[in-house]
DNA sequence: TTGCCGACTGACTGTATAGTCAGTCATATG
DNA sequence: CATATGACTGACTATACAGTCAGTCGGCAA
């Protein structure tokens, strides 16, 4: 359908432009230079630039987490799971980088919060990716192969770390590859900073 | 000093301004009316948008660290400065609402990634604070508390989970006081997820 | 009393840009 | 060939906002 390839190239010409010159910058007329084709023809297929832009985000967050939940579907063991969801998101990420820069600019999240209904779609995807992590964690936990321990928490805390991998690498401050992130995150999640030979500090300790 | 006192209410109201309408919305008449003063007198002391919006998120930056640090001095054992700098920057968070509200939405950490050379300032603060917490780490490895790994990529981590926890109280997604989610944060960083019973994954055994 | 100073004001101007719409063109149909 | 359809165009309008500046006001000094 020729509908559908147009909306595609528009919302791919937004991540561009918003990737480059932040929301901020990012206007319409930039959007159909980029997109190759005339303001008007955008008006065409979205209402609203607010529309646009929404739907880029979600759109793309959709692509984002079916590629993942496709991945860890591959596996079955929940350890080789966890694994896997951790190598998918950074190396996708790194990818897609032109839709990451966007996600990380993306304010609506937090605008959301007072009483902003429109951006409460957007905010849905976001939770059910963090939710998709926690029952990946807690399958893992049930199966006895991680502690039982707060998977909403580790679920929010593994996924801002990845986001932070991500950010760190569009900001140029890291050489690492997608997959050397992936280790050490996961070295992390998995068995912490603590000496296991240190017992000095009982407050802390399982 | 009179010049103090207004750059400072002007600043104040520019956070909370942000903090409420993003910077997006953020324009120099809405901090006006809720600095109460008019436009014009922002502009005795600030050259343009752009700067006032730089001052503001650098001032806050360099509180808000030199709030961490001052904390973190006050005990010397390496392992309570690592409590005590989770507490800290969770419970200041949690505090100055408003202003952490304008840094998650803070968008120039990205914009400086190709060329901007202005926005550097603003970045380097950041990475000052993501070098604190790495040496804060990097002692208690040298103690012997931790064991040995790569304190800068916990030093994200951290940071990052950090930065998850305030966004999902923002969000009003928990109910958590900022002092649970320190104690759940420092055992996930401490001692991991994964449960020392288990043994069937080799390849993350520490 | 007069005149000066400097902090502050807010109406005004210029500009960027969201959104419109009358018109073009290519293709399909009778 | 004539007419209709619909995707597309881009000049145009309306608006919101950054930044300006002539003017006000209170205090102070001569």
């Amino acid at each position: 359908m020729l509908r559908e390839f147009r909306v595609r190239e528009i919302l791919d010409a937004t991540c561009r432009v918003v990737s480059r010159h932040g929301f901020q910058g990012a206007t319409v007329d930039r959007v159909a230079e980029e997109a190759k084709i005339a303001k008007g023809t955008i008006y065409l297929y979205f209402h609203k630039k607010e529309e646009l832009f929404k739907a880029a985000v979600e759109q793309g967050m959709e692509n984002f987490t079916n590629q993942v939940r496709a991945e860890v579907k591959e596996v079955s063991a929940p350890l080789e799971k966890i694994v896997c969801l951790v190598e998918a998101v950074l190396e996708l990420s790194d990818t897609n980088r032109d839709f990451f820069k966007m996600l990380l600019l993306e304010r609506n999240l937090l605008a959301a919060s007072p009483d902003h209904p429109e951006a409460s779609h957007t905010l849905d995807l976001y939770l059910d990716y963090i939710r998709f992590i926690e029952e990946t964690l807690q399958e893992a936990v049930d199966a006895g192969v991680l502690r039982p321990h707060d998977t909403e928490a580790s679920a929010f805390a593994l996924s801002e770390s990845m986001r932070g991998c991500f950010q760190q690498r569009a900001l140029g401050l890291t050489a690492r590859s997608a997959s050397e992130d992936a280790e050490i995150l996961l070295d992390l999640l998995m068995h912490g900073v603590l000496n296991p030979n240190y017992n000095g500090y009982k407050e802390l300790s399982s």
